[in-house]
DNA sequence: GTCTATATAATGATAGAC
DNA sequence: GTCTATCATTATATAGAC
């Protein structure tokens, strides 16, 4: 019954400690040198292991990059979670979107998905999930302002605050940064209307 | 006083025209499986060539990878001079941005870029070229639309459009579509205001 | 349970033959 | 001017020693 696969090779248990410390490898080297830095020998070296040990620790390369996405995915969901039960939710999904950190970790992974059909899923439902939930949060904050003026469409408002904070993040890590103040005003303006400072 | 490179290996004339072809491959492979899989071998497979003979037309893979994004650079520059051309300039470049090709490839060659510093310089220029080019034909939008209703600051609005076709570009990849539909409405809805159609 | 020695294949590149 | 034979390096992965 039990899938049986035969000889199998040897693996780490999964809560060992240089898991995480993998993972947190892959993370710093995507982060500074882009996802296609990311290869056994590279993790191993930031990790401070042999590069044999990537393959005690994680089976293929495809593994580690999954376990690497989903321990970022749980983080950014505990960090949502948190983002609601603020007094101004919306404004802590703008900070969340704009964090660069995390944005451009994102980013990477997505081109890692391109090859990897593995992250796809992954990627996708948790993008999913925030979605829905930046869209909620829109909606709360629309109700509770009833019509002082007309606010676009709440899914289109979603895709276009993420869409901005994304490129902006992108463009930024290219030095080109024209007209990323003026968004950022708008978007001030916005939240500001939207979800008022309530003065101390 | 010529640099007088020593010996150096012998390479194709910048005309030969399996230059062109091994650009074209290198677009091919981007697009349909990603900037990660664009190596020297696939390349040449892709193309019809031994794979040595990669290094016969280019010195290195950074100066193919660089001569593929000018030689995009060069059709994306005629194509945005062609769209100012037009009776509705702001459209035309609303469909450029939007193009799935286009921008999926530029996507891919930031991710690029991201190791091979040759490719940044290029990638910067052209990008910030067509942000002011877009800004430009904003302003004379709105300029020949004196305020029916306030608009949002040009050099944001050009950031917003870019980053909100960017984005549903590279989510329709995942699979994620949430929220497009609406963007879609409320940027027509805006472009119907902006640059409104004579009716025939 | 942890790690090392080793295999196999792919990669970018070069020197030199036609 | 065009292409081939070949290389040094790095990639991921495995079998088996401690």
């Amino acid at each position: 019954m039990a899938p049986s696969r035969p000889p199998a090779r040897r693996i780490a248990g999964p809560n060992a400690k240089n898991r995480a410390v993998l993972c947190d490898a892959v993370e710093r080297i995507v982060l500074t040198e882009g996802s296609a830095a990311v290869t056994s020998r590279r993790v191993a070296a930031e990790a401070g292991l042999k590069p044999q040990l990537v393959h005690y620790y994680f089976a293929s390369m495809d593994d580690l990059l999954v376990a690497a996405f989903e321990r970022l995915s749980e983080e950014g969901l505990a960090h949502q979670a948190d983002a609601r039960t603020r007094h101004n939710p919306l404004r802590a999904m703008w900070a969340t979107l704009s964090d660069q950190r995390g944005t451009s970790l994102l980013v990477e992974f997505v081109a890692l998905a391109a090859h990897r059909p593995a992250l796809r899923e992954t990627i996708t439902s948790q993008a999913l999930r925030f979605r829905r939930m930046l869209i909620e949060v829109i909606d709360e904050a629309v109700s509770r302002h009833p019509g002082r003026r007309a606010f676009p469409d709440s899914e289109a408002l979603a895709v276009l605050l993420t869409g901005a904070a994304q490129i902006m993040i992108m463009e930024r890590s290219l030095g080109l940064t024209v007209g990323h103040e003026a968004v950022r005003a708008s978007v001030d303006e916005l939240l500001d209307e939207l979800e008022p400072v309530t003065g101390s």
